[in-house]
DNA sequence: TTAATATGTCAATAAAACTGACTTAACGGA
DNA sequence: TCCGTTAAGTCAGTTTTATTGACATATTAA
């Protein structure tokens, strides 16, 4: 790594430097993040894919298909897939929107819920570790270079409009 | 959310709501860093895993194979697949090791270095933004957390012992 | 009434990974 | 020198995960 005489002599290579251990510590985090919960999901013969669908439709209960797709950016084939699994295995329950009846709304039945807890609950306690041992001070220095790298749209949901930023609908 | 009675009545609701959150941050993050890349790729033909695989021999020059396995977690199969085709179409290039003859040590061309500058352009650029708008403090503060989320092997290859930790081969 | 929307489904692929067994070449210690 | 181990590569078959594009149904809203 850069010592100090290189720092003097070429700042623009710390630079560098610098960024590309950003690349890598997001390779890393997300790698290890998804891996403690994939070895789980392979004992109900799931994938990523339905750990994120139960995973936001906990967080957005009454979610319709359209916003978790436009969150998950899949395709709704893809979503469809996963979706029909998690329902017909009673993970997921569909209720019909009352203000418009074309939608199908998302909550976790209990199964679910508990699903959700057990799946979450190792990556919960990997932030929880890594946010403690770094204390208050960088977890906002964190939330700040995290939220940074989000788009527009994607940076509302951690506004005060709900959980994910999706405005609820009854059901 | 949680208001300000909440926080007062409930403090583990706030720890709760922090933790989702920096579980969220995570995947959006990755998602959108990953996905910058991906329109680039595809106009090779390529996927991820070729960009990973160019990515760190770039920075791992001489890496041997299963170093290069143990950085990315995947089988020899998988990796072979994607290495080969890198390799035939002159994006890499494998050398026989000095000490060790059965190691195939690899490099990228000027033509594998061309792509990878290209590739980590937007990423790179994204994580800059980031940095920039947060500042130094806010970097210094992601820097800990996101290793407070790494196993103790990963920490290593942000010490001084090389860009990720590998001990260089002469090749 | 009619265009647009929300959802779901069909069929056919594509790609990206996996497993397990096996080969070849080279190393390194007894 | 012999032999067990290691590094790399390959074969065959399979699974997972995602894709595209077309189409069907029910519902909404202008």
């Amino acid at each position: 790594m850069a010592d100090i005489s290189t720092r003097k002599v070429n700042p623009l290579f710390l630079r560098e430097e610098e960024l590309r251990q950003g690349i890598e510590l997001l390779f890393y985090a997300y790698r290890d993040f998804t891996a403690v919960a994939d070895q789980m999901l392979e004992q109900y013969n799931f994938g990523r894919a339905h750990h994120r669908v139960i995973y936001f439709v906990s967080r957005n209960p009454g979610i319709t298909v359209s916003d978790l797709l436009s969150i998950l950016k899949i395709t709704k084939q893809s979503l469809s897939r996963v979706l029909g699994q998690l329902v017909r295995e009673g993970f997921i329950e569909q209720r019909t929107g009352l203000q418009d009846r074309r939608q199908r709304l998302l909550t976790l039945t209990e199964k679910g819920e508990a699903l959700e807890r057990e799946l979450t609950e190792k990556q919960r306690a990997l932030i929880a570790a890594a946010y403690r041992e770094a204390g208050a001070e960088s977890v906002e220095g964190f939330r700040k270079v995290m939220l940074g790298m989000l788009g527009e749209e994607d940076r509302k949901r951690f506004g005060d409009d709900g959980p994910t930023g999706l405005r609820q609908r009854a059901g």
